[in-house]
DNA sequence: ATGTAGGATC
C-alpha cells in the first residue's frame, strides 16, 4: 500500500495494531510518528494496547500521555494496561484521574479496575469499593463486572461474596458460570464446584476447556482421583474438547498429589506434548511430599534444565535431598544454586488489619509492634503445647539442632501475621492471611490450633489454594 | 471501516 503511494490513515494503523498474530507495535509506532497519528485517540488507543498486550507498560503509558482527547475508551485501556501486570496502585490511580476529570466509568472500566484488585497485596476492602461504585453506576449487573466480582471475592479469601454476586445474577454465560466453578474449586469447595457445573449441565450450556480446568482442580483438592479422570473422559469423548496442556497438568497434579505418581508419569509420557515445567513442578512436589527420591531426581533435573534460574526448584530439590537425609546430594543443589547466583524467594506473609495491609517475612523484628507481637507468640506457644502441640522439625530442612528448628518454625512469617492480627483486632474478629509460597505443614497443625484455642476463623491463602481454619479443623481436610 | 472487558492448573 505504502510502495503504491497510499497513505494510510488512522482505521488503517487501527485495524493493523489488533491483527493477528500481533505485529510489532514499535514498527507501527514508527510510521505513526512520522504521519502524525500520535494524538488520536483511537490509533493511541489501540497502540498502547498493543503494548500493554507485550506487558511493556512504561512504553504504552507514554502513547497515553500524548493522546490529545482521552475519551472512557483510552482511559479504560490504559487501566486494563495496569490490571494485568498486577499493579494495583497504578490502577486505582487511573481510575481516580479519569473520573476527577470528569469522565465516566463504564461496564470494561469497571471490570479492568476490579481485576486490578485480585492482586495478593491488594487489600479486600479496595476491591469492596469498586463493588459499591459500581452499584452507583448501575453496572454491577453488566456481565464483565459481575465475573470480575466474583474472581475478585474469591480470589481474595471472600468466597460467600464472590457466591452472592453469582446467585443474584439473572444472566449469566460462560464466563460467569467458569468463574464461580473455579473460585469453589480454589477454596476446596469441592462439593459445591460440581453442583454449579451439574446445574450447568441441567441447563444444557455450552462448556469449554476452562469449566473442566475448574472441575478437575476441584477433584484434585479433594483427593477425587476417579472422579477427575472421569470429568476428564466426558470433555473429551462427550464434548469433543481438546485437552490442552493445562488439561494434562491438571491431571498430573491429580494424580501425584494422591501419591500415584506411576500413573501420573503414565500420563507424562503418553500426552501428546512434552512435559512443560509446571507438570515436573508438580511432580516434584509431589514426590518431596510422598518421599519419591528418584523420581524427585528426575523431575527436578528436567526442571532445572527448563528454567535454570527458578530458586524455587532448587529449594524443593534441595529439601527433598535434606527430608530424606541425602546431605551430599543436597550440597550439590546448593552448590549449583550459588554457582548460578540464584537467589532463594523469601516467604512472605499479608495481613489486612483495618484497611492497612501489613507484611511479615520470619523472625521479622521491623514491625513497630513487634514487642507485642512476640509476647503474643510466647503466650500461644505454652498454651498449644498445654493442648498437646509437638512442634514437627522435619519441615526445617537446616542442618542444625531441635531447639534451633523449633525456633525456627515458630517464627515463620505466616505465625507472626497471626500474631499481630490476634493482638490488633477486636476478639473473635477473623482472620484473613496471604502467603507468597506454601503453607509448610507445621504452622498448618499450629494454625487449626489457634483457631480453636482464640475462637478464630483464619483464612490462609497460598499459593495453591486457600484454607478456612475453624474451631480446631481446616477446609482442606489436612489433604493440599 | 478502527481503539477498551470478565473465567485456567503449579
Amino acid at each position: 500500500m505504502t510502495r503504491e503511494g497510499v497513505r494510510p490513515n488512522g482505521f488503517t494503523y487501527s485495524i493493523i495494531l489488533t491483527a493477528q498474530p500481533a505485529v510489532s507495535p514499535f514498527q507501527v509506532h514508527a510510521h505513526i510518528i512520522k504521519t502524525n497519528y500520535e494524538k488520536s485517540f483511537s490509533v493511541g488507543t489501540a497502540l498502547l494496547n498493543a503494548y500493554v498486550k507485550k506487558g511493556i507498560l512504561d512504553e504504552a503509558a507514554k502513547v497515553f500521555e500524548l493522546i490529545d482527547e482521552k475519551d472512557i475508551v483510552a482511559w479504560s485501556a490504559m487501566l486494563a494496561g495496569y490490571a494485568q501486570i498486577g499493579d494495583t496502585e497504578g490502577a486505582v490511580k487511573i481510575y481516580r484521574q479519569l473520573t476527577s476529570e470528569g469522565v465516566k466509568p463504564n461496564e470494561f472500566t469497571f471490570s479492568s479496575v476490579i481485576n486490578a484488585c485480585t492482586a495478593p497485596s491488594a487489600a479486600v476492602e479496595q476491591g469492596k469499593q469498586f463493588h459499591a461504585c459500581s452499584i452507583k453506576a448501575k453496572l454491577n449487573n453488566a456481565l464483565c463486572v459481575s465475573s470480575a466480582l466474583v474472581t475478585m471475592y474469591s480470589k481474595k479469601g471472600n468466597i460467600e461474596s464472590a457466591s452472592e454476586v453469582f446467585k443474584r445474577q439473572r444472566k449469566r454465560d460462560l464466563v460467569s458460570w467458569n468463574s464461580m466453578i473455579c473460585g469453589y474449586a480454589q477454596h476446596g469447595h469441592t462439593k459445591k464446584a460440581l453442583e454449579v457445573f451439574k446445574e450447568m449441565r441441567r441447563q444444557d450450556l455450552e462448556f469449554d476447556g476452562i469449566t473442566f480446568i475448574g472441575v478437575i482442580t476441584a477433584c484434585t483438592h479433594a483427593g477425587l482421583v476417579d472422579e477427575g479422570q472421569q470429568y476428564f473422559d466426558i470433555m473429551v469423548n462427550e464434548h469433543h474438547i481438546y485437552p490442552t496442556m493445562e488439561h494434562y497438568s491438571c491431571m498430573v497434579d491429580l494424580y501425584s498429589r494422591a501419591g500415584m505418581l506411576e500413573k501420573a508419569m503414565d500420563i507424562i509420557n503418553r500426552m501428546p506434548f512434552a512435559a512443560s515445567a509446571t507438570v515436573w513442578r508438580t511432580v516434584l512436589a509431589a514426590c518431596r511430599v510422598h518421599r519419591n527420591i528418584d523420581l524427585g531426581k528426575l523431575a527436578g533435573e528436567k526442571l532445572i534444565s527448563l528454567q535454570p534460574h527458578d530458586s524455587a526448584i532448587y529449594v524443593l530439590l534441595s529439601n527433598m535431598y535434606a527430608a530424606t537425609g541425602h546431605w551430599q546430594e543436597r550440597a550439590r543443589v546448593r552448590k549449583l544454586m550459588n554457582d548460578r547466583k540464584v537467589k532463594k524467594e523469601a516467604g512472605y506473609s499479608w495481613i489486612e488489619v483495618k484497611n492497612k495491609t501489613y507484611s511479615f517475612l520470619a523472625g521479622d523484628i521491623s514491625h513497630p509492634q513487634s514487642n507485642q507481637i512476640y509476647s503474643k507468640l510466647e503466650e500461644l506457644s505454652t498454651r498449644l503445647k498445654d493442648a498437646g502441640y509437638k512442634p514437627d522439625t522435619s519441615y526445617v530442612l537446616q542442618d542444625i539442632d531441635d531447639e534451633h528448628k523449633e525456633a525456627i518454625l515458630s517464627q515463620h512469617s505466616e505465625r507472626l501475621a497471626i500474631a499481630f492480627g490476634l493482638v490488633a483486632t477486636p476478639a473473635g474478629a477473623p482472620l484473613q492471611i496471604v502467603k507468597n509460597l506454601r503453607v509448610c505443614g507445621d504452622c498448618h497443625t499450629v494454625i487449626k490450633l489457634i483457631s480453636k484455642l482464640e475462637r478464630r476463623d483464619i483464612v490462609v491463602r497460598d499459593t495453591n489454594r486457600f484454607h478456612h481454619f475453624k474451631e480446631g479443623l481446616c477446609s482442606c481436610g489436612d489433604y493440599w
